[in-house]
Order: C-alpha cells, then structure tokens, then sequence
RNA sequence: CGGGGUAUAGCGUAGUCCGGUUAUCGCGCCUGCUUUGGGAGCAGGAGGUCGCAAGUUCGAAUCUUGCUACCCCGACCA
C-alpha cells in the first residue's frame, strides 16, 4: 500500500494546496465546504473540460444551460429523486435584504417568495420540465444536451474535491424514442467516461452497475466507472444513469410515435465533476508533490536557465527560447522561467510540487556541450541529452510518461485487487484496502450489513462479469457471480 | 446532528495547568552585500483586535460564562 502517502501529507492537503484554498471567510458559515479553485487548479480543470466537450460533441451531443433556481414543487414530482435529494438542499425563501435597525443589514421579511427555489443540486428536475415542450413527436427526438454547471448539495460532511458543498460539472440529460437507445446511450457515456480516466487521467477504472441500494435516486439502472486510489480506498469517478421513464412520467412528457401512439420518453442523464480533479491527485501524487499527467497538465515542460551573469542568461535565453518555440510548434505548453528572484533549486523544487511532467536545465555547461539536462517527473530521473533532435525526444517522453502513469496505477490495481471466499478473509481484505472480488446474494439487507460491520460498499458489479456458482461470503446463500466490494470516498 | 479536539503575524508554533515588564521561535515577506547545476549565507527590518463578547482582577493570551469557526471520527453523499 501507498508507503508515499505519510511523509508529505496524511490527507492530500499538501497536493490541493497547489490547486484550491479552502473558502473560509471567518464569518460566513454559508461558504463552509466549498473552495476557491486557483488558476493553476482551475487549467487543470479548464483541460478536462475541453477533452470531454469534444467526447461529447464527436457523439452528437450539444451544449445548453438552464437556471441555476429550481421551483421547489418540480422536486416533489419523482418520489425517488426527492427521497435523494431532500436532505440535501440550499433554499431561497427572500429576494430582498434591508437596513437593520441600529446598523448591519437582514433579510426583508416583507421579501418572501410565493413558492422557495431550490439552488439546484442537479438538473433533472427543471429540464425535463423544459423538455415537456420540446417535445411532441418522434422527430423531435433524440435530444442530446449537456450542461457545464456549478451545482450546491448541502453535504453535512465536506472533503475538498471529493465532497465540496458547491462543486462544477457536466450533466448531461438526454430523451429517446425507444428503452433500448435510451441504454446504448448510457453506455455510450459509460465508455467515454472511462475513455477519459484511462487516456487523459491516467486512471484504470471498472465499469459497471451499481447495486440498488447505491443507484442515482430517481434512476433505473446507474452505471459507473470506479478507480483506487493510492490509499486504498475506491472513488466513484463518473455515473451514467438509465432513467427509464421515470422522469417523463413524472413531468408529463409524451410524444407521437411513427405508429400514432403517444408514449411516454426514455431518458438518461450522466456526470462527472471536479471531483475528477481529487482523482487525479490521490492517483498519482508523491511525497514531493502533485504528478500530472502530460495530458492535463496546464505546464508540460519548464525550462529553468542555470547562470551566473547576464551574459550567460542572454545566450541560455537564446537557446531555450528556441526550444520553447518549436516544442510549442508541435503543441506542447512550455514555461521557461527566467526569473531572477528565484534560485534554481527553488524552481525545481517548485515545479515538483506542481507536477510539470517535464523539467529541463540549462547552464554553462550545456552551453559548452550543446546539452541540456532533461529530468522527468514519474520517476524523478534526470539525464544529460544533446540538443539535437531535443524536440523529438521531449515530444516522446510525454507519451513515455502519459503511458507509464497509466501502467503504474494499473499495477497498483493489480496489485490490491483480490478474490475472497470467506467472510474472514473478506474482513481482513477490507481492511488491508483495496478491491475485493467476493460473492453476494444479492440481497440490499446483506449488503446493508456487510456494510455496517466492515464500512465496505459494493462498488460496483462489473459489466460481462464472468458468470460463476458461488456463496454469498455473509449469508451463505447461493449467488452467480462476483461484486466488487471496498472502502470508498 | 452526535462524540472528541483546536483557535496566538501570511503559514506553522511556544507560552495557558500555576494571571505580572515590550507575547516566543521557525518559515515566508522587505532592504543590502555575497551567491546561483536541488528550496543559499550573513546583517538589518516590517508585520499581532492572542477567534468574538461579557465577566473576575490593581493587572487577562492565561481564570469564568456565553457565542462563533475550523479539524478528526460517525450518520449522509458525486
């Protein structure tokens, strides 16, 4: 298990601290649990959006926006949505604040709303409202949208990433003609998701379906792709959800078939959101810092000039500039750091911490050798390389390193994932961390139980999950196949 | 919402039990010189409503009461 995880930090907060800050103001409990992206965090971001805007797009999908305040009487209208998410919600009752008497300032009581909004902890609700007027007939169908959004669920316990009160997301929210688009939809979703986690994150996930008892309120079937992260403990990273018709029903959205038969939508709605950002940093971070992988790192090559006087710096200037131009010829982001109110090894520190894939030094030496020292973030490996054909070679090393992060988490995997037959064995599994292959009968009592006395979930029961007899490790009761267990996020 | 803990400079902290000059130290910050191939050295300097409010006292970071916020563990959850 991840021996790395003690030296720097318990927790990760070493990691985020180059990417958020906590949103504490001292006197406004209102922003507890949420956090302040910084700019470096935020193109981290900004790059996962755009890989998976243009997933989206490549499958038909486009962008649309609906309001941030939902009436509070659309969420009553799905009794298992509301179930889900009642507990969980910020509500506007006011419009209006006024002066207080002898100073400060109060809500105006003469202000109220007729009907609360809910700020929207996700978007269902108010568009298939929306949706009941887009559509009548066949040929208004499929829709494909998606949304970029913020979203606020009222969380009574907050992490940072994982679990913020407000966080941003996609959610995408689509109508169908017939059940079984409606699921090839879903899955379609399902396989850009862990598209994106395996070739951009770097992440190995497992896809599958969530047991009942873990599904999307309001959902038929939800669909998952779930990692490891480095401490054992699994994270849900994205969900696909088959709704069936649940949400036409509930907000009255029929249209004519090609028969002339007027038939209730099937639906899908799907998501992942910064909590991406969390995965990323637990798959991969170190003890001396964030590991981006290139692909999402807003910085993939610094360049740090090593001299003594401005003339040195000129002609390094000189040469790194040219390396900077053709790397940037060829797509990649570079930084070349000539500041002079910092020391190298501060600088190399510093883009260690921020896990720039790609570090190169350049000093008298190299300017002697026609050299430049070439230091790679995954495995901290430096060596002294000519400048000829330096473009090629770092161009090569990204993919080295995009490839080799992937590879290390999946051994990791490997690694912590194994089959148990015994609740015992089961126990002491769980508790190593990790995933655990073991047999249940299918039950959400037995589930509830496992979890009540080992904390671990069924994470998630794979798609083409290999069909075996077996006994359920916990009742002993027959059972057909196994379901993924493990301690989660 | 339950159980535990904490609050002193931008960050991390000493001091609190047992009240007593000008609140300790490190990092960071500013200035100068020397440095620059792994977070430099020396010298000087700036920075504090001791979480908030009341109380006890000649005197409160320290004692009392109330409040607030944060952290950890549960319940809840993307």
């Amino acid at each position: 298990m991840a021996k790395n995880f003690t030296k720097r930090s318990e927790n990760y907060s070493q990691w985020y601290n180059e990417l958020v800050v906590r949103a504490d103001l001292a006197e406004n409990s209102a922003v507890r649990g949420c956090m302040v992206i910084k700019p470096y965090g935020y193109a981290i971001w900004e790059k996962m959006q755009a890989a998976l805007d243009k997933m989206f797009k490549d499958t038909g999908h486009q962008n649309a926006y609906f309001p941030l305040f939902i009436p509070k009487s659309f969420f009553s209208k799905e009794a298992d949505h509301v179930d889900g998410f009642a507990k969980e919600c910020a509500v506007v009752t006011h419009y209006r604040l006024k002066n207080k008497e002898g100073g400060g300032i109060t809500v105006d009581e003469d202000a109220k709303l007729e009907e609360e909004l809910i700020v929207r902890p996700t978007s269902e609700t108010i568009i298939w409202d929306t949706y009941r007027n887009w559509i009548q007939s066949y040929r208004d169908l499929p829709i494909l949208v998606n949304q970029w959004a913020n979203v606020v669920r009222w969380e009574m316990r907050t992490r940072i990433f994982l679990r913020t009160a407000e966080f941003l997301w996609q959610e995408g929210h689509t109508a169908h003609e017939t059940r079984e688009e409606a699921i090839e939809e879903t899955k379609t979703i399902l396989d850009i998701y862990a598209k994106f986690a395996e070739e951009w994150i770097a992440l190995p996930v497992l896809k599958g379906l969530k047991s009942e008892s873990e599904k999307f309120a309001g959902a038929v079937d939800t669909y998952c792709i779930e990692g490891l992260m480095q401490d054992g403990k699994a994270l849900q990273a994205g969900t696909s959800h088959f709704l069936g018709q649940n949400f036409a029903k509930a907000f009255d959205v029929k249209f004519l078939s090609k028969e002339n038969k007027l038939e209730y939508v099937w639906a899908t709605s799907w998501g992942v959101s910064t909590r991406l950002m969390g995965a990323l940093v637990m798959a991969h971070s170190d003890d001396n810092g964030l590991v981006l992988p290139p692909k999402l790192a807003p910085i993939q090559v610094a360049i740090v000039p090593i001299y003594r006087q401005e003339d040195q710096l000129a002609q390094i200037s000189e040469k790194a500039n040219a390396i900077k131009e053709a790397l940037q010829a060829k797509g990649i982001s570079v930084k070349y750091d000539d500041r002079d109110t910092y020391k190298p090894g501060w600088k190399f520190s510093e883009y260690e911490f921020k896990g720039v894939p790609v570090r190169l030094a350049m000093g008298p030496r190299d300017l002697e050798n026609g050299t430049v020292e070439v230091a790679r973030r995954d495995t901290l490996e430096k060596e002294i390389v000519p400048l000829d054909g330096i473009e090629e070679r770092i161009e090569k090393l990204l993919e080295d390193i995009q490839q080799n992060l992937y590879k290390k988490a999946l051994k990791f995997r490997e690694e912590n994932t194994c089959k148990v037959d015994t609740w015992d064995e089961f126990k002491e599994k769980i508790e190593a961390g990790g995933f655990v292959l073991a047999h249940w009968d299918g039950t959400p009592e037995t589930e509830e139980k496992i979890k009540e006395e080992t904390k671990a979930t069924i994470r998630t029961i794979p798609l083409n999950n290999p069909q075996e007899e077996g006994k359920c490790i916990f009742s002993g009761n027959p059972s057909k196949e196994r379901v993924v267990f493990a301690k989660a996020y």
